[in-house]
DNA sequence: AAATATTGTGACCAGATGGTTACAAATTTA
DNA sequence: TAAATTTGTAACCATCTGGTCACAATATTT
């Protein structure tokens, strides 16, 4: 066996972002980890310090909600902003299935173990959505609504129906994101 | 050791609701159960045939969103209908923990176990949202909203804030109920 | 009263979990 | 080259999981 520590290392990064994005939160642990990476898990402890400190690693690497850090370094946004920005928002969340998993996490547990991945990754979200920090019914109507986008990524997974709607087909998500645009309109002009 | 079938299926099936409210979907498991009934496990697979068919009687039984079959012999409803529904629909989300549960699993699974389970829940939520099975704007804004409702709820038992709302608060709440309903106005407004 | 059926228990199984330990092999340092 | 250090493995631990089994205790039927 050849010795090469940050191959190592990779192999288990990429382990664990393989069992979250196939297995979701359920599947993460270290038997499971090690056993993908190929690898003994001694060394998930010997390198990383067991699970807590693998997520806090992914954490602090920060792949979560990478593509929307666009408006990082605006201040203020127009309504224009607005729905230019919830259009790639909710695109990266149909397509990120690891942002998906992350998302399903903090729906099932905060414990030492998750507390750091949690406590970045909702530090990311509040970068995105401090554009609109009025406390307006816009704002109430518009998070709900984001809300709302998230329960039915996360349910189509499992569930291809939520009552009458076709969670599987892609005019439903257009028909979501065009709800979205309209909400924003009509209570800009009230 | 007194015999007394019935009681200890009641004792067996109210261990099971106890622990899916206490714990959530993932404190769920046959041992379990046992444990919090004070019985042998076995009799779970002797008398319910084991989890699955547990969870099957609670679909029969059909303790979810019970407060909420109000409208069942409706077959069309005004917006004052709508209105009304939403209001109570929010409060049974609010207050009902075991339902809260039940929506929590049906984001992390949809095995042969708890299939059943869903089906009928499902026909249940189904029953309770047929009101407003126009395909609007108004359809998809206001499914958007009620699922987002459902996501702020299942996130509040585990992280206090969403961004820089605080899911703890009362007032919150309201706020999210007085978005509903204005939401419910304007697009009826158009 | 005796035979039979029902109800309940605890032991047992194989397989999984997270975590630790002792040790071997490879690489660096001296 | 020899000693020390790093890297990697595998066995082992206690504890949990779902599931089955043989058996004892209690009711019921004959």
């Amino acid at each position: 066996m050849k010795k090469n520590r940050a191959a190592t290392e990779k192999k288990i990064y990429n382990a664990f972002l393989s069992i979250l994005k196939e297995k979701g939160p359920q599947g993460v642990g270290i038997n499971a980890i090690a056993k993908e990476a190929g690898v003994s898990k001694e060394l998930i402890y010997r390198y990383f310090g067991g699970l807590k400190g693998l997520l806090l690693q992914y954490a602090q690497k920060g792949d979560f909600f990478k593509s929307l850090l666009v408006l990082d370094n605006k201040q203020q946004s127009s309504v224009e902003d607005l729905k230019q920005f919830t259009k790639e928002g909710t695109k990266e969340l149909r397509e990120n299935k690891l942002t998906q998993e992350i998302l399903r996490w903090q729906l099932l547990e905060n414990n030492s173990e998750t507390k750091e991945l949690f406590k970045y990754t909702n530090s990311q979200i509040s970068k995105i959505f401090a554009v609109n920090d009025k406390d307006t019914s816009l704002n109430h109507a518009f998070q709900l609504m984001i809300g709302g986008y998230v329960y039915f990524i996360l349910l189509s997974k499992f569930h291809k129906k939520f009552i009458n709607t076709d969670l599987s087909k892609e005019e439903t998500w257009d028909n979501f994101d065009t709800a979205l645009e309209k909400t924003i309109e009509i209570f800009n002009k009230q």
